[in-house]
DNA sequence: GCCGTTTTCGGCCCGACTGTTTTCAGTCG
């Protein structure tokens, strides 16, 4: 198991215990360690290794030594000292909204509140109204907010939170009084999973639009005259009612990333500009900008356009305001021409009925030329490792199914390649034989099996096999179940840059694999990227959207991807 | 604890909201 994201839970729950003790400064340190340990692409166990975990940005001294020390001792001695003195479990009891770390001490200390359950016992028996600092409202909140903490411990899929969002911004538009809508939120910025789904409306009418909004079908958490919340398929659903003339202050500034606004605030700041959720404010004259929301001469924020031009920059694209460099690249006017869902011109891994699909083969061609795309790859599972329950196609049945897929493309104008996914096994063999896979024109080789392990040497041996056209989900993983295999990403994107081997953002709401901070490293050392669906029916083609927005958040341009290049292209680079 | 076109010390984004208080602390995004 990548140890990345282990790591940085254990440095978030430092943070938390930091912070609970009255610790200034530190706290914001070690959670954005934790971030960006959580983003990096090389495995800590590799850099601690090598000496070299402070590498990764906000990283320092102190904290890439507690790195180490976890990685050899399975232990942060600090961590184990603040855990002796203040026994709560905090991850859990900070789970429940309005509940932070301080609160969390506060609690212990006066009741020796340590689980949820203990919160639970407390607030019921009415010992918390009578804490120094708490009362009956606070009590209560907690009591209300207990159940949900206990539910809610994973973040939702994108896959999941869009749909929704969706159906949300439909019933928003249907309001005469509403003139804008949007997402907002890591939602808006495309991560893989969300916390929860915001959505940001621009209208003067807010009660009109909040009282619109619970009207949706959901349970209505709160609602007030400009904001509301509702609980929707399990998730959450908040919503921020502006005027349109602070639309698009509000939209930058409620999309984020909390890192990317702080440089943009920063930014604003060299400028003797104030950056807020109201607008862009030139302070130059104004002896006192801390005196309200609106201080100084407002020069931008009906459009997100302007507040970005008010500082010197180009639109960012949600997708890339994760603090890694955006906003240099836009000062110097040099971001990436973002690939879109309509650059796509197929798809080149996708299952049929042959192995574990729902749809036949001439199913699949028809749902891809529904989409208008030019070709496709049928690439049935192979038996092998990680195929069970007869899932996969032998290598007889393999050639008997490419003469079917050629029998249907007969039958159509779209392009239609024969293929497999192969398995990829624990020592890097591919699962079917050579002069097989040689009759085939698209070879798509996955992982199925020992994703818990370091991948690089498994990953290298299957780009460099002349016959392997794409590398399937490189790493393995599976959101909020399985993080997949570690990477030397770096070495694996050279080699498939040399040999010829797309590497595939696989679309599949579960998997967004490759992720896009990998993205952007494989397309920095060359490779060539693929996106595709892994459909098992035609209706997942349409996964493809959140394959394109994931490869956007790795800095894709068209070119750096396989698939947006016409069938002659395709045809070519697959050897054909 | 981290960081630097205010560089090796002295700062660290900004504001709303809530509930508890009489001026503020904590939480959230």
């Amino acid at each position: 198991m990548s140890r990345n994201a282990e790591v940085a839970a254990l440095l978030d729950e430092m943070a938390d215990r930091l912070e609970a003790t009255g610790v200034e400064y530190k706290p914001r340190a070690y959670r954005q360690a934790a971030d960006n340990i959580r983003g990096h692409t090389v495995a800590v166990g590799t850099l601690a290794a090598e000496e070299t975990v402070d590498e990764i940005d906000r990283v320092g001294d102190a904290i890439a030594a507690k790195v180490v020390e976890y990685i050899e001792t399975g232990e942060i001695e600090e961590l184990e000292a603040l855990r002796e003195e203040l026994p709560v479990d905090i991850d859990a009891v900070t789970r429940v909204e309005g509940v932070g770390p301080k609160t969390a001490a506060d609690l212990y200390e006066a009741l020796g509140v340590e689980t949820l359950d203990d919160l639970e016992a407390a607030a019921e028996a009415g010992e918390i109204q009578e804490v120094k600092g708490f009362g009956p409202k606070t009590e209560q909140n907690i009591l209300g907010n207990i159940d949900f903490a206990r539910e809610s411990h994973e973040r939702e899929l994108l896959g999941e939170a869009q749909p929704l969002a969706d159906r949300v911004l439909a019933h928003l538009r249907d309001h005469d009084a509403v003139e804008a809508v949007d997402t907002a939120g890591s939602l808006r910025r495309w991560r893989p999973t969300v916390g929860d789904v915001d959505i940001l409306a621009a209208s003067d009418d807010g009660e009109a639009v909040v009282e619109h909004f619970t009207d949706f079908e959901a349970t209505v958490i709160e609602a007030g005259t400009s904001k509301a919340s509702l609980r929707a398929n399990g998730m959450r659903v908040d919503l921020r009612v502006v005027v349109p003339s602070e639309w698009g202050a509000a939209l930058q500034y409620f999309s984020g990333s909390r890192d990317h606004n702080i440089v943009v605030r920063n930014r604003a700041i060299e400028r003797d500009l104030k950056v807020n959720e109201y607008g862009v404010f030139d302070i130059s004259d104004v002896d006192d900008p801390d005196a309200g929301q609106r201080v100084g001469e407002r020069v931008a924020g009906e459009t997100e356009q302007s507040m970005y031009a008010a500082l010197d920059l180009p639109l960012v694209p949600p997708e890339l305001r994760e603090d890694r460099g955006e906003i240099e690249a836009a000062a110097n006017d040099d971001l990436p021409a973002l690939v879109t869902e309509d650059d796509l011109r197929g798809d080149l891994h996708l299952h049929t009925d042959a192995s574990d699909g729902d749809g036949t083969v001439a199913e699949m061609i028809e749902g891809a030329a529904r989409r208008g795309y030019d070709y496709l790859a049928v690439t049935d599972h192979a038996t092998g490792p990680g195929m069970v329950g007869g899932v996969g196609v032998d290598d007889d049945a393999l050639l008997e199914l490419a003469e079917r897929v050629r029998t249907a493309a007969a039958d159509t104008d779209l392009t239609v390649f024969t293929g497999v996914e192969a398995n990829i096994g624990a020592d890097g063999t591919v699962s079917v034989a050579d002069d097989v896979l040689a009759e085939l024109d698209c070879v798509v080789a996955s992982p199925h099996v020992s994703l818990d392990s370091d991948g690089t040497d498994r990953l290298l041996a299957a780009v460099e096999h002349p016959e392997v056209n794409v590398l399937g989900h490189p790493t393995g993983r599976l959101l909020n179940r399985r993080e997949g295999l570690d990477v030397d990403m770096e070495a694996v994107a050279a080699a498939a840059a040399a040999n010829d081997t797309a590497l595939e953002i696989n679309a599949n709401p579960h998997r967004l694999d490759l992720r896009g901070g990998y993205v952007k490293q494989a397309i920095e050392a060359g490779a060539t990227i693929v996106i595709d669906t892994d459909a098992h029916a035609a209706s997942n083609l349409s996964f493809a959207r959140f394959g394109v927005h994931t490869a956007r958040r790795g800095w894709a341009e068209a070119d750096d991807v396989l698939n947006t290049r016409d069938a002659d292209a395709v045809a070519d680079f697959l050897g054909l």
